[in-house]
DNA sequence: GCGTCCAGGTCTACC
DNA sequence: GGTAGACCTGGACGC
């Protein structure tokens, strides 16, 4: 956030049972632009695009609050939906009641509701959501953080702060330079794919978040995008607030194999056995376990 | 510095 | 339904 222009501060209320740096730091989104965190603050920053207004953001604890701070000249019509837009990032609006009493009933499990765990970080727009997740199939995360850095560099609109590409703007692109400028390799087809339909309406892709469609018929809708396996496409719904799905992949199965199976590799089959039990929540019990040294390291004082 | 190998998900063709 | 190979990039490694 530019510290040269004048700010004004507007506050969050947090629901009880949410912690703002386990949703931030839960999982990786926060190091891909146009989010961004900084850790000695402890400030979440990021850019909004609303009505064609172009908005930096940044927020961060201010005791039991949430302190968000924008440029003071945003209009006034545009605070409101920039919170909500803020508080669907922190999933602040999602109920997890019914999840953090199933972790109670576990020794094992009760950590997670003690420290209030389960909410992750998303985009503003599934179709931002799903474009990062495109970017992290089959390489390293150092260029994911590339493919995203450089698509808002590219397509970003605004000027020094850009917020994440529309659909419209990518679709507008080609596959040479999605491929080349952009580094998204074999990548680039699946996703100026994606923005066309989206662009054009054929792909709904923002109703996802609202749907009252069956976790298994989302599943399979998500499935017949291009481009989206079973890894992409259960932890998409993870970022739609379904956890039926585990998304796995090489490192949660390393993970899997080193705190069930002493190293040895263990088969997706037993992976999603063992899972069962949880029910609908099992994605996300999943995602908590795997990650519990997160957050023992990063969360010490309060795990 | 250069060449080779490998890891990382998904798609397609094939059995 | 299961499997093999291709896709692309960057890092590790050997020379």
């Amino acid at each position: 956030m530019p510290q040269s222009r004048p700010l004004t501060t507007l506050p969050i209320h947090p629901p009880g049972d949410f912690d703002f740096r386990r949703t931030v730091l839960g999982h990786g989104w926060y190091a891909l632009p146009p989010f961004r965190y900084d850790s000695e603050r402890g400030a979440l920053g990021g850019v909004a695009s609303l009505g064609g207004t172009i908005i930096p953001w940044e927020i961060r604890e201010q005791g039991s609050l949430l302190e968000l701070r924008v440029p003071a000249r945003l209009a006034p019509h545009l605070r409101m939906p920039l919170k909500a837009t803020v508080r669907s990032c922190l999933r602040m609006d999602e109920d997890l009641a019914e999840f953090h009493r199933q972790t109670r009933r576990l020794v094992s499990h009760r950590w997670i509701a003690r420290t209030r765990s389960g909410r992750l970080l998303r985009a503003p727009t599934v179709f931002e959501d799903a474009v990062k997740l495109l970017c992290t199939t089959n390489c390293t995360w150092a260029l994911t953080e590339t493919m995203v850095k450089r698509l808002v560099e590219e397509f970003g609109p605004g000027d020094g702060a850009r917020a994440f590409p529309s659909p419209e703007a990518i679709a507008r692109s080609s596959e040479r330079v999605l491929r080349t400028r952009c580094t998204l390799g074999y990548r680039a087809p699946f996703a100026l794919e994606l923005a066309r339909r989206v662009a054009d309406g054929s792909l709904e892709i923002e109703s996802w978040r609202t749907t009252p469609l069956p976790t298994d018929e989302l599943y399979a809708t998500i499935r017949r995008v291009k481009g989206f396996g079973p890894y992409a496409a259960g932890n998409l719904l993870k970022l739609l607030g379904r956890y039926d799905y585990l998304g796995l992949d090489s490192w949660v199965r390393a993970r899997y194999a080193t705190l069930h199976g002493h190293g040895r590799k263990i088969s997706d089959a037993t992976i999603e056995r063992h899972y069962k039990q949880y029910g609908r929540w099992r994605g996300l019990i999943f995602w908590l376990e795997m990650t519990r040294h997160w957050h023992e390291e990063k969360f010490r004082r309060q795990a």
